[in-house]
DNA sequence: AGATGGTCTTGACAGTCGTCAAGAATGAAT
DNA sequence: ATTCATTCTTGACGACTGTCAAGACCATCT
């Protein structure tokens, strides 16, 4: 409610706090908070309108339809969450500790950021039957999986080892785990953070088991 | 789209054929249909009867409200497919017979039943917001991992391996390899069936090379 | 034959949806 | 102060939704 903005844009800003473009990526981010509580299918052009600054109205001047806006927030959120890890893998001094790093990560996410996860498997699983959301959907998959790899390619490099499968299946494991992970969690079942911690530190090492020298046989 | 008419298809008995269940589980059978093609959110009880043969009033007959049909869906899908891959198993003799016929069940699968796979993956994904779905889904899940650690633990009798993970681990891998590959098939990009092949080929060995090194005999 | 009761159709209801048009509110330019 | 384009609100529309009531249909029983 309340903006803390009071910068107004001299030319294209003749109402309202921000540029028009600024203007848009609020109103997708108030959409991406109901759309993480309601899911794609339940929430409404007025539910968006209602929990933002906005009316309901007034979402046809920034979007031009419903998919319109929903893209778009695919695509905000999209750069949100790509490079979550870069810092724990850059920060990252031994095979462990990146292990352990990348593990506490994964846990925050999952606890903290659950919403938005299960909204983009949700969006993910509506991609199967709506063709326009297909590109999108592609797009941040491949990113995931390209900070994926960044992830466990550092860690054969810290062990010394070689990754047993390609970026691809290391992945579809990986997003596997946090997805049961993350229905655990949001379903309130006990351990799933322990579980996935558990995963995390016995699953890379295996994936990477792989040894240029011998290791300790 | 589908102009209802009146048009009269039965020209038979008029009082329904089959038991009152028998027709509950016709009717859940067209809408696991139409579930198949539009997906969770965008079916209608209409488009439900509309593929069916009955009308569109009749649903509240045999279903309280859209939740227990939907429920009652699951649960008949959960039956259909908790046992897909029983058949391979028993007349597995060789290690490397369990891995193909596996694969080649699992390519089948995903060619042939993909609208199934993709309701599914639809409906878990809605479990996340929608917490009366989220018994069903879970039961599923766990009857899904079971059939999976069946493959998994007879291929190690074979090989005379043990396996490294977990059932619940191997199958959200195996789960997010297929999911992965289903939405590569569903949007037509080439190569899923090489690619799902290829993964088996390698992950199940991959997780069961504990032990004494024995090859399949 | 008529009566019965389970089965099914039809039509309507109240609500919600996306969308849009008309105009009010606003601030910059003149 | 007037003009003017931009921004936003309001209210409406037709279409769609789940649900339900009223009654038609029909096999069976008496």
């Amino acid at each position: 409610m309340a903006t803390t903005e009071s910068q107004q844009k001299p030319a294209r800003s003749r109402r309202g706090t921000g540029s028009y473009d600024e203007r848009r990526i609020r109103l997708a981010e108030s959409a991406l908070q109901t759309l993480g509580e309601l899911g794609y299918a339940r929430t409404s052009l007025r539910e968006i309108a209602a929990n933002s600054e906005f009316s309901h109205g007034v979402i046809h001047y920034y979007f031009r339809d419903k998919t319109e806006l929903i893209v778009f927030c695919v695509k905000h959120y999209k750069t949100q969450c790509m490079h979550r890890y870069d810092s724990v893998v850059e920060e990252a001094r031994s095979a462990d500790g990146l292990l352990t790093g990348f593990a506490d990560k994964l846990v925050q996410t999952l606890t903290e950021e659950s919403s938005m996860h299960r909204l983009w498997y949700d969006l993910r699983s509506q991609s199967m039957f709506q063709e326009e959301l297909r590109e999108d959907v592609y797009d941040i998959d491949r990113g995931l999986e390209d900070m994926i790899w960044r992830v466990v390619s550092r860690f054969s490099d810290l062990a010394g080892n070689q990754p047993l499968v390609g970026s691809r299946a290391a992945y579809t494991m990986f997003d596997g785990i946090f997805e049961s992970a993350l229905r655990d969690h949001i379903a309130g079942r006990a351990g799933a953070v322990e579980w996935i911690s558990d995963q995390i530190a016995t699953l890379i090492p295996a994936l990477c088991s792989q040894s240029a020298e011998t290791e300790s046989a």
